[in-house]
DNA sequence: GCGGTGTTTTTGTGATCACAAAGAGCGCGT
DNA sequence: ACGCGCTCTTTGTGATCACAAAAACACCGC
């Protein structure tokens, strides 16, 4: 779903569109942070009704939640929810790159290799947010080789839910160690190995969780 | 996602989504169709504005298409598309199934043999969106067991971006055989034998794309 | 007849407004 | 000190408008 031409006129509500959403799936944003509308539209230069689309359209993806009285806030989730979550990231992001494999030219596995330095980086400097944007951008370069955008999109929809959880937890976590799961992938990549990499892709998205849950 | 409590007050935009959103699901409108902001405000006498709102909503959830020039139609899904949306069909269905089947109880398998038998008779009436909504309501019926919100929407996501292309299918197509995979489906729940419920699933599922194909 | 060119109509966009409901703050009474 | 009620502010909703771009259409010359 993302597309990278340069839009000739991004409309006013694209523009507060994509610049919320990158927020809140890097987790810039925390749990449970309330968005007025005004707010928005004060801060991105804009009036109500491009502020009202974006958060709309937001809120349809889920990355924000409605509340009764109509007000939108960043979702704050069960443990539940964020299991079910990560079950949905196993299921979606085990089959895309079950399908970017035999697609994994050398050059996919330097670059990989190369984002992969940058989220050891990331750790070593404690950045939580730029560890998630570094962590996405490696599943995501790999799984684009799926050549299919419609899983794409919905994982992505999925990071996006649990941006602003992963923010809340990674910010706490303060953990010290490379993601080792990220060497299996490559690894499983490098030898074409399918069951391996399958393994690897679902145990390194099921790895925060537990994390949470202990 | 969908909420069969009685809201008190459905704010006008959201009484236009779920007017635009079953029709679409269902297959009222064919693929190719456009829809204009001024048209759906007169149709459900609202103004702009919330006919906006639910426009983009549904863009937002891939239920419609947005041309360059801004304008919104319903999707004509290439080959390639199709066979994704059946794959992610399938995958996230088989899991819902799988989990909905330790909860199925006798209760629940009568009640999809009641659906099921009016599938048959939406076939023997050749009403082909009746057909595709009643197949819809077995498929959800199952999968509401699952315990599993997230991913269900997402099902019905898939479902809401097949709309169109299915009703084109289903209506040229003419078939006079109920659904056979839906009998082991429900064989495999009476039996409790998961594998085969999955192999059922995901027969059923991609079923209609081979007769796409073909 | 046909293609192109001008005009006219339709359509989406974004701003602004009036309104009602929800929230926040404050003070009063007990 | 605490709860209740009142008021003022904030906030979302939906309607309407002006504008620009796109599409539809009609007309004219060839």
């Amino acid at each position: 779903m993302i597309n990278s031409r340069p839009d000739p006129s991004p409309s006013a509500h694209d523009r507060v569109y994509r610049g919320l959403r990158t927020r809140i799936m890097h987790g810039d944003i925390a749990p449970g942070q309330a968005l007025t509308l005004r707010g928005i539209g004060r801060e991105f230069n804009v009036s109500m009704t491009p502020a009202r689309e974006s958060l709309r359209r937001l809120v349809a993806e889920g990355a924000l939640t409605l509340s009764s009285s109509g007000r939108v806030s960043t979702p704050e989730l069960s443990n539940e929810r964020i299991e079910e979550l990560a079950a949905l990231r196993s299921l979606l992001e085990v089959e895309l790159a079950s399908r970017a494999l035999p697609r994994a030219h050398f050059a996919l596995i330097e670059r990989l290799q190369t984002i992969n330095a940058s989220i050891n980086e990331m750790i070593a400097r404690q950045d939580a947010v730029g560890y998630i944007r570094t962590n996405l951008e490696f599943h995501r370069t790999l799984y684009l080789r799926a050549q299919a955008p419609a899983m794409l999109a919905m994982a992505e929809t999925v990071w996006l839910q649990l941006g602003p959880t992963m923010r809340a937890l990674y910010g706490r976590l303060r953990r010290k160690d490379p993601p080792r799961f990220h060497r299996m992938i490559l690894a499983a990549l490098k030898a074409g190995d399918e069951p391996g990499l399958r393994m690897a892709i679902r145990s390194d998205v099921t790895q925060g969780l537990k994390m949470l849950v202990a």
